[in-house]
DNA sequence: ATGGGCACCTGGCTGC
DNA sequence: TGCAGCCAGGTGCCCA
């Protein structure tokens, strides 16, 4: 699912309806996420009020004061605004009613996300702690990703999608970011040159920035805190093309599986 | 510390 | 039409 385009896309969607809103109430309709819903969460965010909503890395952080209500999207979750009550449908597992009528739901089928709430300092909570730098941070540079991938033997594709490395990256954008940097994702990362691991990090960069443009992927599950899905899967250059020819060059993407995920790349743009 | 593999769970698609 | 098998956007955990 979801990866840093899709929860910075819901974050963007989702803020405006929110912020500043009291929540009046919890329904859980369905706890198994996970880790369980706690049966304590309604009567502790009850009154609270939201008065931010961050992102960092795939995590969508609800500031609330001392405490931060925490949503990850695990591979099919979303979180949209329901502007008219509905019923709750199959997968609906939350409900935050909010003071002005609105309605913020969770909908999780493969039930991988979570719904945590957490005291401050949140970014010292251990799910937290030990992630590696914003692709958007000035701190995520060439000199940065060079030095945290010289020793590592890992293909670079994997080591990309490494959370301590840095964040947001997933099976998408990495193979995305690999072949707009030209660099075969089987490579062992600690073989490529400082030259085109600085080029990989301007890779990463423009390619999560334009997926948030056009609003994310949606190959399935993803929509937006709107309901609406996204259109970055139209842009995609290799993922999911195996055998359609490259945008670029012609020659047919090939695919290969690296840790059990779908690698697509041109054999051709990328050595 | 790092790497590899599995587990968690549901649904959609393919091929027999 | 039915069903088994495989696959899917993530990541925590176990073992080498």
């Amino acid at each position: 699912m979801p990866e840093l385009p899709e929860v910075e896309t819901t974050r963007r969607t989702i803020a405006p309806h929110v912020v500043g809103r009291r929540i009046e109430g919890v329904a859980v309709y369905d706890p198994r996420l996970r880790w369980p819903v706690p049966a304590s969460l309604p009567r502790q965010l009850q009154g609270q009020s939201i008065a931010a909503v961050d992102r960092r890395s795939k995590y969508l952080l609800f500031r609330l004061g001392a405490q931060t209500l925490v949503f990850h999207f695990g591979m099919t979750g979303s979180l949209r605004v329901l502007r008219t009550p509905s019923p709750p449908a199959a997968h609906d597992h939350v409900d935050v009613a909010l003071d002005d009528g609105a309605i913020l739901r969770y909908h999780d089928p493969r039930r991988f996300g979570a719904m945590l709430l957490l005291p401050e300092p949140v970014a010292e909570h251990w799910l937290l702690a030990a992630l590696g730098p914003e692709p958007f941070d000035r701190s995520f540079d060439g000199a940065y990703l060079w030095r945290a991938l010289r020793s590592r033997t890992a293909a670079i594709k994997l080591a990309l999608m490494d959370n301590r490395v840095v964040v947001g990256v997933g099976n998408i954008y990495a193979s995305e970011a690999l072949f707009r940097a030209g660099i075969r994702p089987a490579v062992s990362a600690r073989r490529v040159s400082r030259a085109r691991i600085g080029r990989l990090v301007d890779a990463v960069r423009e390619v999560l920035a334009a997926a948030i443009d056009s609003g994310g992927s949606t190959l399935r599950d993803y929509v937006d805190g709107g309901g609406r899905p996204g259109e970055a899967q139209l842009r995609h250059f290799v993922y999911g093309r195996e055998g359609l020819p490259c945008r670029i060059c012609s020659a047919p993407i090939r695919m290969r599986r690296l840790g059990a995920r779908a690698s697509f790349y041109c054999p051709v743009c990328q050595t």
